[in-house]
DNA sequence: TCTGGGGTCCTAGGACCC
DNA sequence: TCTGGGGTCCTAGGACCC
């Protein structure tokens, strides 16, 4: 078997290089987006990275610093991020042989038997950038887990210029050594300690521990591959159609307090129509929903509750109707009165393929005319724009549990009237 | 005052069956 | 007080990812 050769394409500080896209004069300047509900940073360029803004940190916590550093502060806007995500996509698609989309920012591919590998890696970086704008990094090896180190050095190393390729042990030693076992793809907070009470420290003291029966017992099979990963063994194929979701969620965090179980209804209502018609788009049917609600867990002088409802299905359905109308009778049920509600979602899990579960004699499916109901309003969506065509429970107000987006930026490529104009 | 959202995989343990 | 063994399926919860 040859050696393998993927590459790991990953676009430096997303959501704050798109944002940079259309405001050039924030390059070089600290720049972070927030969670939904400007909740808490999520993306932060090196610049913000070296004042101390952490991942994930609350932004109540960093308003002040950012005051004082002049960060530019952008609520999160994910219509542009996927539109920018599907551009850079597509530049690494058409130039590479076998390609794994692994998320929003970030892709697989595999080079095996590419003629100058480290050259093309950089041609790849060179493209995006030219093409698209989005500095990103490219770290190439052997297995994927030792493609991931490697791009954590293209992003670090100055001499590196963004692009890495550990074609050699030597060389793979030499970046492993220099690893934390915490900055390990798959080894998170958890493992992370259980490993430093074990005496490793190194991502190469991992790879050289010789107690695999031991690791497979702590750290379960995957652990165990991630460590042979590290040795150049392949465990991790690249997955490249595009897998269907097996379950679909839909949750926010509220504006404000909410202690009406009809504004959660309302909510629930949202969720339900967003997340049925995702599940229509990759042709699935639903045998189970599931609908949540909780109070503000870091708020502590309040009494906490935390519901959780959960039904399956008489038959698998995607009509946005009859998911309502059990995700309401499931609110129904867990709700309790007095509560201040922070937060509400849903679930749809247990699918089938549409196709399939229409053959079988034993369910009631949905009828054609249902399903024709169902498409006439996905497509009306899709085309006038989203939420034109909502159902009456969704209701039509700017309620107490719509979304704070205080810092949001243009939808710059997804909608007319918001072009830039430069 | 103010802390996101959406996924996947694995395992242990319970339920159930013969 | 004694109280099998083995298999399968399902679920909750943990851990991790971006």
């Amino acid at each position: 078997m040859t050696t393998k050769a993927y590459a790991l394409i990953d676009c430096n500080s997303f959501y704050c290089s798109c944002e940079r896209l259309f405001r050039p004069e924030l390059n070089n300047k600290p720049v972070i987006v927030l969670s939904n509900n400007d909740g808490c940073a999520i993306a932060r360029t090196n610049e913000a990275k070296a004042l101390g803004i952490k991942m994930g940190e609350p932004y109540y916590k960093i308003k002040q610093l950012c005051k004082k550093h002049r960060v530019e502060v952008f609520s999160c806007n994910f219509a542009l991020y996927t539109n920018i995500s599907n551009r850079v996509m597509q530049i690494i698609i058409s130039n590479c042989p076998d390609v794994e989309v692994y998320s929003v920012d970030e892709a697989f591919a595999d080079l095996t038997g590419v003629e100058d590998i480290l050259s093309h890696g950089k041609m790849l970086r060179e493209k995006i950038l030219q093409d698209v704008g989005i500095p990103t990094g490219v770290g190439i090896a052997p297995t994927k887990v030792l493609s991931k180190v490697a791009n954590h050095i293209a992003k670090k190393s100055n001499k590196a210029k963004g692009v890495v390729y550990l074609d050699s042990e030597y060389l793979q030693n030499i970046a492993l050594k220099r690893t934390p076992v915490g900055d390990i793809w798959g080894v998170g907070r958890a493992s992370s300690k259980k490993l430093n009470d074990m005496r490793i420290y190194s991502a190469y003291e991992f790879k050289t521990y010789k107690n695999d029966k031991l690791i497979q017992k702590i750290f379960t099979k995957v652990g165990l591959q991630i460590k042979q990963e590290l040795q150049g063994i392949n465990c991790f194929a690249l997955s490249q159609d595009v897998e269907k979701k097996k379950e679909i969620m839909c949750s926010r965090t509220f504006g404000d307090y909410v202690f009406d179980k009809n504004i959660l209804k309302e909510a629930v209502s949202n969720y339900i129509e967003n997340a049925a018609a995702k599940m229509r788009q990759q042709k699935s049917v639903c045998n189970e929903v599931s609908v949540f609600a909780r109070t503000n867990p870091f708020k502590e002088n309040i009494e906490q509750y935390y519901m959780y409802e959960r039904s399956k299905l008489a038959n698998p359905t995607c009509d946005t109707r009859t998911l309502l109308a059990e995700a309401f009778r499931l609110l129904e049920r867990g709700y309790r009165e007095g509560y201040e509600y922070r937060k509400a979602g849903i679930k749809l899990s247990n699918f089938n393929e549409s196709s399939n579960f229409q053959m079988n004699f034993f369910y009631e499916s949905d009828s054609e005319k249902d399903l024709k109901l169902m498409s006439a309003i996905d497509y009306i969506n899709r085309v006038e724009g989203e939420g034109v065509l909502k159902f009456a429970s969704s209701g039509t107000s700017d309620d107490a549990w719509k979304m704070n987006r205080n810092f949001k930026s243009p939808r710059y490529t997804t909608s007319w009237s918001e072009l830039p104009s430069f």
